[in-house]
DNA sequence: CTTTAACCCTGGAGGC
DNA sequence: TGCCTCCAGGGTTAAA
């Protein structure tokens, strides 16, 4: 939509994982969109005089809808053009609908953007790169990648199917990879997420696509994840399921291997 | 400073 | 049919 003015917003629901603030439709209501961006999982919305970011947490879904279409349940936000309309559908309410004024400076500053890890795709994110920011992190793997404060993209589904592809067990201790390991873990974290995008991404259940048509729906053909006890698509080994922060974390127990200390 | 546990919320699946 | 428990793709915050 850049290049369009939005003649109408509605907020429906404020409760997200933060309140939306409740002047939003004041605030965008008549002007126009200059770009739409992407930082990390978070969207980027700009216009003259600020930004809007977004998020769809777990749950959410932002699609473009029929004028006429009724709001369903769990719509919460509402975004009109003069011949476009666009719904914020969460259930969860894990999403984050907030407003950065262009007076606080650069949208990438904002707090929520300013410690994320660099783009997996950016030339900068280097085996040298990654190796460094491991390095004395005494956190599992798993859980430094999926942080999000050394490199984004990868989230629950990806961090096991990535650490799969390298041969590196899960918890091993993040600092304690070579930087051997670095090269491969750095080039599978790309080959993974580049292998899903041409396959139209992984979602499980709740996906819909841009227009909310259900039928586009992508099975997840992973490796080890949600594959509890299934043979391993390279051993046969039973795959294995801990958890690690509160989440799940699928591996191969034998093409996995825990690294030795090297003194 | 880094790391970990709790928490936000609804709905689907499976057991009884 | 219903009621219960468990589990879920993300990420912040307070506490350790």
């Amino acid at each position: 939509m850049p290049g369009h003015a939005l003649t109408q917003v509605l907020v429906h629901e404020p409760r997200m994982r933060w309140p939306i603030p409740n002047d939003l439709a004041a605030t965008l209501t008549g002007r126009v969109v200059r770009s739409c961006e992407r930082r990390g999982k978070y969207l980027i919305i700009t216009f003259d005089h600020g930004a809007l970011i977004i998020h769809l947490g777990m749950s959410g879904s932002l699609r473009r809808a029929p004028l006429d279409e009724p709001r369903r349940k769990h719509d919460h936000v509402e975004w009109l053009f003069e011949h476009a309309r666009f719904l914020l559908h969460d259930p969860r309410r894990f999403g984050a609908v907030l407003w950065h004024d262009a007076t606080d400076g650069s949208v990438l500053e904002h707090p929520l953007l300013a410690k994320l890890g660099i783009e997996p795709f950016d030339p900068l994110f280097t085996p040298a790169y990654l190796h460094d920011r491991l390095r004395g992190k005494t956190q599992s793997i798993k859980q430094a990648l999926l942080a999000g404060h050394i490199v984004v993209g990868v989230g629950n589904i990806y961090a096991s199917e990535v650490l799969f592809r390298s041969g590196i067990h899960p918890q091993t201790e993040a600092g304690a990879l070579s930087l051997n390991r670095c090269v491969r873990l750095c080039a599978d974290i790309r080959q993974t997420l580049e292998d899903a995008l041409t396959s139209g991404g992984s979602t499980l259940r709740d996906y819909v696509n841009a227009t909310g048509e259900p039928g586009a729906y992508f099975e997840l053909h992973a490796a080890v994840y949600d594959r509890l006890n299934q043979p391993c698509r390279i051993c046969a080994t039973p795959i294995k399921r801990i958890i690690q922060g509160q989440r799940a974390t699928y591996y191969c127990p034998k093409c996995q291997r825990k690294l030795y200390p090297r003194n």
